[in-house]
DNA sequence: TAAAATAGTGTTATAAGTACACTAATTATG
DNA sequence: CATAATTAGTGTACTTATAACACTATTTTA
C-alpha cells in the first residue's frame, strides 16, 4: 500500500509470514533431479518437501534463496532465478505463509548435499519419479517448476548452467532430450551447436577409455560468448513459454 | 520455513509488510495506457505510482489485487496475472516491503476511475509518455511489465482483453501494433486472424457513418472457442518470452 | 582387421513467415 | 453518376527454420 503513509505505523497490521522455496535442479547419471528434503516436524511430518526458509528482514528475497540454498547443498555460484509467488490462504495450516518460490540449477559435479537438524533426510529425486505426495502444495510449485525449466531451455542457454565444466555435444543434447522430453536428431543438433559458435574445444581427454569406438571430444563454452548477455543458443528458434498463469489449488 | 516447526511460535519472528501493486492497462484512443496514483504523502509525495495496497490476512495474493483494481477502477472481472515480486530491503523507506506486482487488463469502455483518500490524483499514461520519476522502484515494475506483455501478446489472445465487445479487424491489428511496437502487413493479418476461426460477425454498424468508404465490419469473440482454454491465437507462431531475470535495481 | 563409437555432411520435404502487388466491395461527395 | 476513399480481402513469390533420414569419416579396442 504504497500510496498511502498518513500517519505510517509498522505495527498497525497483522502480517503474513514470507519465506523463500528453492526448486533445485541438477543432473546425476543423465538424469533430471530435484532435491527435496522430509520433514521432521508437524505439519505433514515425515513428508518430502521442497527446502525452504523465513527471509530475513535485512536481506532481499533473492538473497534468502542464495543463503537457503547454500545451507541445503553447500553450493554458492548457481544460476537461481524467480519463478512464482505463492499465497493462498490455506497453503501452511501454522499461520498465513506467502511463499516465493526460485528455481536453482546446480552443476551435477558440485553438490555437497547435508542434512539440517529440521529435516529427517535429504535426497535427490528423479523429476520422473516424485514421492507420490509432498507437504504443503508442494507438487503444485514443483510441476510448475518443471515446466518453467523446460520452457526456458527452449530459448536460453540455460542447459550450460546443468554440465560440467567440460562435456561432449552428445552429453548436451542428451540434456535437452532429458528436459524437452523428446529424442533430438543427432546430425541436426551437431549442426546447429556449431553454428552457434559457442564451443570451443577443450584438448584434454576425459580418462582411461575402456570401450572402443572414437573417443568423445570435450568442449567448453566460449567464456567471450558466455558473457554477452544478450547471446542464448536456442535448440528452436522461437518457442513460446508455458502460461505464466498457474492452475488453481 | 515450511520443513521447520519444532515449537512453532508465530510471534518469534519480526516480519516483512506484503503489498499488491496492480499495473492496470486499457487502451484509449487506440493507444496503450496505464494507470497512476498520485501520492499524497510521504514518501515520495507528489510523486506518480503503481495502484496497490496491503494484503489482508484472509485473502488470497490474487484476490487482494482484484480488490486493489477494483478500488481504483471500480472494475471488476478482468483478465488478471502475477508479474514478479519485488522485495529488495531499500525500495520503501518506511520498512521491510515485499510486493507481489500483478498485470491486469481492462476494457477501454468500462473504466470508472476514481480518486481514493490516499491519492491527488489518477490518471491513464499512455506507455509512451510515463511521468520522468515515479515512486519507489515503480519505473522498473512498469518496464517489466511492458516487456512481459509485450511479449505475451505474442502467444496468448490477451489482446481481446484490450477490446471492446465489439471490434474491428483493423482495430485488432493495430493494437497488436501498438503493444508489439511494429507495423504488421495488412494482408497476412487479415488472413490469420480468418484461419484462426476464432471472430463471428456482427451484423450491426457501428454508428452514423461521416467517413466515405465501405463501412466497417464488426466481429466478436467467439463464446465457444474463447472458452477452449487451450486455444490461443498467436500472431507470431511461436515465440520466446523475455527473460525472467530482472536487472538490478 | 572388424566392430563400435563418436563426429560429422548432404539432401529433401514441409511449413511458416514476409513482402508486396493486386482485386473487390461499399460508401460519401462533387 | 463518376470518382475518391476506405474497408476487406486474394495471389504469389521469396526466404528461412525445422525435420527426417541416409550417408560418410575418424579413431579407438578387441
Amino acid at each position: 500500500m504504497q500510496e498511502q503513509a498518513e500517519s505510517y505505523d509498522v505495527t498497525r497490521y497483522e502480517r503474513p509470514s514470507v519465506t523463500v522455496d528453492v526448486v533445485i535442479f541438477t543432473l546425476i547419471h543423465q538424469e533430471l533431479q530435484v532435491l527435496l528434503v522430509q520433514r521432521r516436524n508437524w505439519p505433514f511430518e515425515g513428508y518430502w518437501a521442497i527446502p525452504g526458509g523465513f527471509v530475513n528482514m535485512d536481506e532481499s528475497l533473492e538473497l534468502a534463496a542464495r543463503r537457503e540454498l547454500e545451507e541445503e547443498t553447500g553450493v554458492g555460484d548457481v544460476y537461481l532465478e524467480q519463478l512464482y509467488t505463492f499465497g493462498d490462504v490455506g497453503r501452511d495450516p501454522r499461520t498465513r505463509v506467502i511463499s516465493v518460490a526460485y528455481i536453482a540449477l546446480v552443476r551435477a559435479d558440485v553438490q555437497q548435499i547435508r542434512v539440517s537438524e529440521e529435516s529427517h533426510d535429504v535426497r535427490w529425486f528423479p523429476v520422473r519419479t516424485l514421492p507420490e505426495q509432498l507437504a504443503f502444495d508442494h507438487a503444485q510449485i514443483l510441476a510448475y517448476a518443471i515446466g518453467r525449466l523446460r520452457s526456458k531451455l527452449e530459448y536460453t542457454t540455460l542447459a550450460f548452467q546443468l554440465l560440467p565444466e567440460q562435456f561432449s555435444i552428445l552429453e548436451l543434447k542428451h540434456i535437452y532430450e532429458q528436459i524437452l522430453g523428446e529424442k533430438l536428431d543427432k546430425g541436426n543438433f551437431y549442426r546447429k551447436i556449431k553454428e552457434a559458435d559457442l564451443l570451443e574445444e577443450v584438448h584434454t581427454v576425459r580418462e582411461e577409455r575402456k570401450t572402443r569406438g572414437r573417443p568423445t571430444q570435450l568442449w567448453r563454452v566460449r567464456r567471450d560468448r558466455a558473457l554477452e548477455k544478450q547471446f542464448v543458443f536456442r535448440w528452436r528458434e522461437d518457442r513460446a513459454v508455458a502460461s505464466g498463469k498457474i492452475p488453481k489449488d
